[in-house]
RNA sequence: GGGCCCGUAGCUUAGCCCGGCAGAGCGCCCGGCUGAUAACCGGGAGGCCGGGGGUUCAAAUCCCCCCGGGCCCA
């Protein structure tokens, strides 16, 4: 490989991959460091990207900090275990494969036949596994891929089947209600993802009722709802127990009444419902009117209330009762109050069927829930009078009934956000459903005590994660769906016995039908029947397959059981490092978290990071339906991958989210590119002078000031990104980086060492150069081989490899480490001179002296002990009226002894610009710029004299020769034999002669001759002079 | 309604955990270098650190309140 002229990021991977491809190269490295890694392991489990569509650029930066964080570990000798994995089943797949055919409901599937369209779906996810493998690939995301685990993977699927027996067999699975929200044209439940997508803006009836009290005459509650047709369903009023409620005495048609509704609520009330006269006649805490009955206004209609007892039909607490683990043991008790006094009337109806609220509070006040109504929001017979009808159709005629009984006191209409079925459009509806649940909430003690093991990056992710466990609910793991994991119970129909079954060989063993027991996915597995043991009848399957979640949350064992490695379980759970996105605070990280703990007793991570989320250039989330996708491969064809890679670590902190916006990816690649030249500046030289490695211990004898300054600074930056990396702060390793790169590499090495390498012979100057410059990239060259690792192996092939390092590749070798054969008290000194050379700058800049004009001298003055002190206050403890003492504290600091600051002296010289620079005891006499740095001080003429310009003059001159070689094509170390001058110009020819050798020297003639008359050649203008040039060879 | 995150130059952001001169990059302006050269380098202008209050000798940083944006939960 070839350092070019430029830095081609595409041509660079392109070559890159085929090496790696052809040699093995990640083989090879996995070998390695298994061999490295005997005691030293970094156990690593993916979160398993769905694959149902294309990798986007946030999946690059997730995939992108795996990737860095593994190589990291790798190059530091750990044997690392890179466990890929696939998310293969589920809704999110179901839906793509309903698109793709133009289903619209799940009416469609039943059509088109469970059994084809579930092989669309494995056919689906067949296409878009390979082009996530090609991708992650492509980006250099080194995983395991051979060995990725599949969540539809039959031994997968057994793993998941056992794991649900095991919770079967615990009493840990059961069966029971929760309100959900349902299509009811689709007839199906939608998890919240789905209703989150759609809301809609909708105009709904506001409608204020009556519910008459059944001891008191006359007295009603004033209830308020927006889904009238919810009022049949109604079992209960909730009041809020702390507020104020009024009665009121209103005039209703000539009839006086008696209303109750809370005192907040009571005015907008009135003024909604136009009410001018009332007079309020009592006022009560809410916590009284708890227990009192009421008579279900629809009585009549709805027959099937007059068997409801109490405490149906009473006014209950407005309140969800929370259980809160606090503090590891401490039980908190929390009542969430749901009354609202922000709008209705402080008296919520409540119809335990539909409504979550509704259920719970309920369920805590033991009323019975009543649900007239099919998943087809047609209403049952128990309806009355409402039977069959739709139930959007319902809640006009219960309004006309009320009206009719004199129930309703106003129909107002409200504009508000209510859930529409995404697909189909229709209002969904909340409905109490049978549904398959893990017991959760008497564990989150332990969850919370398992939590407290994990590290967490960042540190409020822990609390985000603790927050969500002290509120665990127990977990809704059924589906009606088709592509998932089927749920393993059978049930008898006759007796209610049930049975899990825990593997697919067990289930043949037990089937009725072995012949049908051919997949574990449905329809197939519908198919099988077992034996009750005891009754006999034949068991059916329960319908259901289980929440996708779940097929994930058992990798930490699924995933060694499909690939056949079980063995490791013991050495590999609980896993070192997992990442994902911080929303898997409740998806992933919470099932792992769950499923480790009932079943083998403790949490299967160590660390996570939890990463931001990527959105558009303007800052918006990225979705399909906005069309703001961006995909990875899109931007890494046109980019190059490691670009992008370097940009993604370094933008942002990987928690927090990260605007993406192509153009910053170039900002970065700079950095790229001034390594690239960096290098490449390095080899060049190193292969005029035919260095290679065996020289490299001869030049640390020889190294000069600035080589120390240079290996201090990339010890403190190896150290720095190093640090970082190990708490996974990304961002800060490539910053570092970054800076090195910049700063301390191009801005100042390469401009100090730069006329060392210049030098003709060979020189112990040049040799220390080269060891240190050898040294100094080989480091920077090994860190950024986690980020960019194909710019690493192509560096590292031309150029450590060239000179003579045996490993095959970069990523072979290790972490590079602190280097000491340099002078600490040297490197301090330079430190402080570039600090001064950079303000000689700025002050050249200021008074427009040209940097290629030298300043003839500087003095610099070692300050003493006194002078060199640092001044700082401190406080020592207060005085009698309270107020503090303040001492001036000084820190003394070693100083630098002469002999080095003599020998560093000349940093300030190359880099200011500046002739001779001296080092003496007492301050120059005359006016002279003073620059202090800690320990120092320079004394500078920062003027324009004669001296000076006629240096910069004869400097001139050399750059324009400089450029005529470079025209004419001559080799670097091409010695011409004489350079002909001419210009009219006496100032510039006084300058020319007078430093005639240096300019001789400099562009490699053997004779300067200035001519008097004009010349044939090329002509040149110097500061306003003609000059003109002619180069014989 | 609750929990958490974010708010720093025109733009993108570091610094905040652990208080001590507010630091970069891009863009803009001025300049240099010309054998790293389709490169490289120097300088400058530009900041109520979202607002208010508190703690402190000292607050971008710690505490409280508010405003705006986001994620999650209800």
């Amino acid at each position: 490989m070839k350092l070019g002229p430029r830095y081609d990021p595409l041509k660079v991977e392109e070559e890159v991959m085929k090496f790696w491809l052809e040699n093995d190269i990640y083989k090879k490295v996995k070998e390695l460091n298994k061999k490295r890694g005997k005691v030293k392991l970094f156990r690593f489990l993916e979160g398993p990207p769905t694959t149902n569509g294309f990798m986007h650029v946030g999946h690059m930066r997730g995939r992108t900090y795996k990737d860095v964080t593994l190589r990291f570990w790798r190059m530091r000798g750990y044997w690392v275990w890179d466990q890929a994995g696939w998310d293969t089943q589920g809704l999110p797949v179901e839906l793509e494969v309903e698109k793709k055919l133009g289903f619209k409901s799940k009416k469609d599937i039943l059509k088109y036949g469970v059994d084809k369209f579930v092989q669309e779906c494995q056919k689906l996810v067949d296409f878009y596994l390979k082009r996530w493998e090609e991708d992650s690939k492509r980006m250099g995301l080194w995983l395991d891929y051979e060995n990725a685990y599949q969540t539809r993977h039959p031994r997968y699927l057994d793993t998941a089947w056992s794991y649900l027996k095991k919770m079967f067999e615990d009493g840990r699975i059961y069966k029971g209600f929760r309100v959900v929200a349902v299509c009811p044209r689709c007839e199906t439940a939608l998890s919240s993802h789905e209703v989150a997508q759609g809301y809609k803006t909708v105009e709904d009836p506001s409608f204020y009722f009556k519910l008459p009290l059944k001891d008191e005459e006359n007295v009603y509650l004033i209830a308020w709802t927006t889904t009238p047709w919810t009022i049949i369903a109604n079992e209960a009023a909730a009041v809020h127990p702390n507020e104020t409620y009024v009665k009121i005495r209103v005039n209703q048609n000539g009839k006086e009444e008696y209303w109750i509704l809370a005192k907040k609520r009571l005015e907008p009330f009135a003024k909604e419902v136009n009410l001018e006269e009332y007079e309020i006649v009592e006022e009560f805490k809410g916590e009284e009117l708890i227990g009192k009955e009421y008579i279900h206004p629809l009585l009549e209609e709805v027959p099937a209330h007059k068997e409801h007892r109490k405490p149906n039909h009473t006014v209950i607490e407005g309140a969800i009762i929370r259980r809160r683990i606090l503090k590891g043991k401490e039980e908190e008790i929390v009542k969430e109050i749901f009354v609202s006094m922000e709008s209705g009337t402080g008296i919520v109806h409540m119809a335990p069927a539909h409504g979550a609220e509704d259920f719970e509070a309920c369920k805590e006040a033991g009323v019975q829930m009543f649900r007239p109504i099919r998943k087809d929001g047609h209403f049952t017979e128990e309806a009355g009078k409402y039977a069959g009808m739709w139930f959007k159709d319902a809640e006009k005629q219960v309004i006309k009934d009320l009206k009719a009984k004199g129930l309703a006191v106003h129909v107002g209409k409200i504009r508000h956000e209510y859930p529409h079925c995404w697909r189909c459009g229709t209002p969904l509806m909340y409905y109490a459903d049978e549904q398959w649940f893990i017991k959760v909430e008497d564990l989150r003690e332990r969850l919370v005590n398992e939590n407290d093991k994990v590290i967490w990056h960042p540190k409020w992710a822990y609390d985000r994660m603790k927050d969500w466990l002290q509120n665990a609910r127990d977990w809704t793991i059924s589906r009606e769906r088709f592509w998932g994991t089927p749920l393993p119970i059978w049930t008898c129909p006759k007796c209610g016995y049930r049975i899990a079954v825990g593997s697919l060989k067990e289930l043949k063993e037990k089937a009725l039908n072995p012949e049908k027991v051919i997949d574990h996915h449905r329809p197939w597995v519908d198919e099988v029947v077992i034996r009750c043991p005891k009754c006999g009848a034949e068991m059916k399957r329960e319908p259901y397959v289980v929440d996708v979640w779940l097929d994930s949350g058992v990798a930490h064992t699924a995933a060694l059981r499909q690939i056949g490695k079980e063995d490791l379980w013991n050495l590999l759970y609980p896993y070192d490092w997992i990442t994902e996105a911080l929303d898997q605070t409740r998806g992933w990280f919470y099932t792992l978290l769950v499923t480790g703990v009932t079943w083998h007793g403790r949490v299967p991570y160590k660390r996570v990071l939890t990463q931001g989320h990527v959105l558009d250039a303007k800052g918006e989330k990225m979705s399909k339906s906005k069309g703001n996708v961006v995909w990875a491969k899109d931007v890494f064809e046109k980019y190059g991958v490691d670009p992008v890679r370097f940009f993604l670590s370094i933008k942002s902190s990987p928690w927090d989210s990260v605007r993406f916006d192509p153009k910053d990816i170039n900002r970065f690649k700079r950095t790229l590119d001034i390594l690239w030249n960096s290098v490449k500046f390095a080899k060049s030289y190193m292969d005029l002078d035919k260095w290679n490695l065996e020289k490299l211990k001869e030049g640390f004898k020889y190294l000069e000031p600035e080589d120390s300054w240079v290996l201090a600074k990339t010890n403190e930056y190896i150290e720095k990104v190093t640090e970082a990396l190990e708490r996974s702060a990304i961002h800060h390793a490539a910053l570092a980086l970054n800076d090195f790169i910049n700063e301390i590499i191009s801005h100042k090495y390469i401009a100090l060492v730069r006329p060392r390498v210049w030098e003709e012979e060979e020189s112990p100057s040049k040799l220390a150069a080269y060891s240190t410059l050898f040294t100094v990239l080989d480091a920077t060259i090994r860190m950024t081989a986690p980020f960019t690792p194909f710019l690493a192996e192509y560096l590292y092939q031309s150029f450590q490899r060239s000179l003579g390092f045996e490993e095959e590749s970069v990523h072979m070798l290790l972490w590079p480490e602190e280097n000491s054969l340099y002078d600490p008290e040297e490197a301090e000194v330079v430190d402080e001179l570039l600090e001064a050379a950079e303000r000689i700058l700025a002050l050249r800049t200021e008074r427009k002296i040209k940097r290629r004009w030298p300043l003839p001298e500087a003095f610099i003055v070692i300050k003493d002990r006194e002078e060199a002190a640092e001044k700082r206050e401190k406080v020592i403890g207060k005085d009698e009226n309270g107020n503090p003492i303040i001492v001036e504290e000084k820190v003394y600091k070693p100083l630098p002894s002469e002999s080095v600051v003599k020998k560093a002296a000349k940093v300030l010289g190359i880099y200011a610009n500046i002739n001779e620079v001296k080092v003496v005891s007492e301050p120059p006499l005359g006016e002279y710029d003073i620059i202090e740095t800690p320990r120092l001080k320079v004394y500078v003429k920062v003027k324009l004299d004669e001296e000076t310009k006629a240096l910069g003059l004869a400097k001139e001159v050399i750059r324009r020769v400089q450029v005529m070689r470079k025209e004419m094509d001559l080799p670097l170390d091409y010695v011409v034999n004489k350079v002909k001058i001419y210009t009219p110009s006496e100032e510039l020819k006084r300058a020319i002669e007078r430093h005639k050798n240096y300019i001789a020297r400099e562009v490699r003639a053997k004779e300067i001759e200035v001519n008097e008359k004009p010349l044939e050649g090329k002509k040149w203008d110097v500061e306003g002079n003609e000059l003109i040039i002619v180069i014989e060879k």
